[in-house]
DNA sequence: TCCCGTTCCTGAGGGTACCTCACCATGAGG
DNA sequence: CCTCATGGTGAGGTACCCTCAGGAACGGGA
C-alpha cells in the first residue's frame, strides 16, 4: 500500500468525523449547550440517581471537575442535586422536568440529523462502512 | 433505514476518529508537542515565509492567538520570527534547522502509524472506505 | 464503642488555550 | 499629507480542565 493512500484515508476519516462534530455542535446550538454539557445531561437523564463521581467517570474527567459540570447544568435548571438517601456524604443528580424535556428534544434532533447524513448511503454501503470501521476499531 | 442503524454508524465513525486522534497524540508524545502545535509547525515548514495572519487562518484561530502559538514554537526553538522584507509591519515565520528536522521526523512517524492502521484493510476495503467517506463529505 | 483509614464532595489556586478590545507602526489611496 | 485599513501585540477575560487540602460521613477491626 502506498503511503499516500493511507494518508488520504486518514484525512478522509478525520474530515468525516470533523463534519460530524460540527453538525453535532450546530444541532445543539438552539439549546446553547456544549457537546460536553449535552453529554452530561444525557448521562444524568439516562440513569437518574447519578452520583457526581459516576458523572466524572462517565465523562472521563476528574471528580473535582464533575462538580463544575453539575453546577453549570444546575444553574441552567436542567438538573438538581439531592442528598443520596443511602449515603449522607454523597449527592445524586436528577434531571428536572425541563432537563428531561431538553434531553428528549436533543435526542430527537440528533437522530434526525444522523439519519439525514447516513441516508445518503444505500444499505450495502452502510453495511460495508460499519464492517470496515469495526475492523479498524478492533485493537 | 432504522434510526438505530444511523446512530450505530455515527458512533462507529466517532470511535474510529477518536482512535485516530489518540494515536496521533501518542505519536507526537516523544516530541512533547500538542496536535495543534504540530500542525502549526507543519504549516510553517510547508511554506516558509508564513505571516502570523496566515498561520491564524490555516489554524482557524483568531489572529491574536497565532501570536501565542508562534511564541510557543519559538520558545522551543522550532521556528523563528523575521521581519517581512516587503512589509515592515509584518513578521514572517521560518522553521529553524531543528524545526525542520522535528517536522520531518514527525511526518515519518505519522506516515508509519497511518500505514499501520489502514494496512489491516485489503485493497478493496480501502477503496470502498475512501469512496464512502467521500460521499459523506460531499455537501 | 471508638478509632482510623477511606470515600464523597467542594474551596482554593493554577494552567492552557482560546477570545475581544485597544494600541502602535506602517502601508496605500485620495 | 491625511485618512483609513492592516499586521502584530499588550491587557484582560472566559471556559474548562487540573491538583491539593479539608470537612463530613462511612465502615471494619480492636
Amino acid at each position: 500500500m502506498p503511503d499516500d493512500d493511507a494518508e488520504a484515508l486518514g484525512e478522509l476519516l478525520m474530515r468525516a468525523a470533523r463534519g460530524q462534530r460540527r453538525r453535532w455542535r450546530d444541532t445543539l446550538a438552539p439549546w446553547d449547550l456544549s457537546p460536553h454539557h449535552a453529554r452530561a445531561l444525557r448521562v444524568v437523564t439516562d440513569r437518574a440517581g447519578t452520583r457526581l463521581s459516576d458523572l466524572a467517570e462517565a465523562l472521563h474527567i476528574a471528580p473535582r471537575s464533575a462538580t463544575e459540570v453539575a453546577d453549570a447544568l444546575q444553574t441552567r435548571g436542567l438538573v438538581e442535586r439531592r442528598p443520596d438517601p443511602t449515603d449522607r456524604r454523597a449527592v445524586v443528580l436528577a434531571p428536572t422536568e425541563e432537563g428531561r424535556r431538553v434531553q428528549a428534544e436533543i435526542a430527537a434532533a440528533r437522530a434526525a440529523d444522523t439519519r439525514d447524513l447516513f441516508g445518503r448511503l444505500d444499505a450495502a454501503d452502510r453495511a460495508a462502512l460499519a464492517r470496515i470501521l469495526r475492523s479498524l476499531a478492533a485493537e
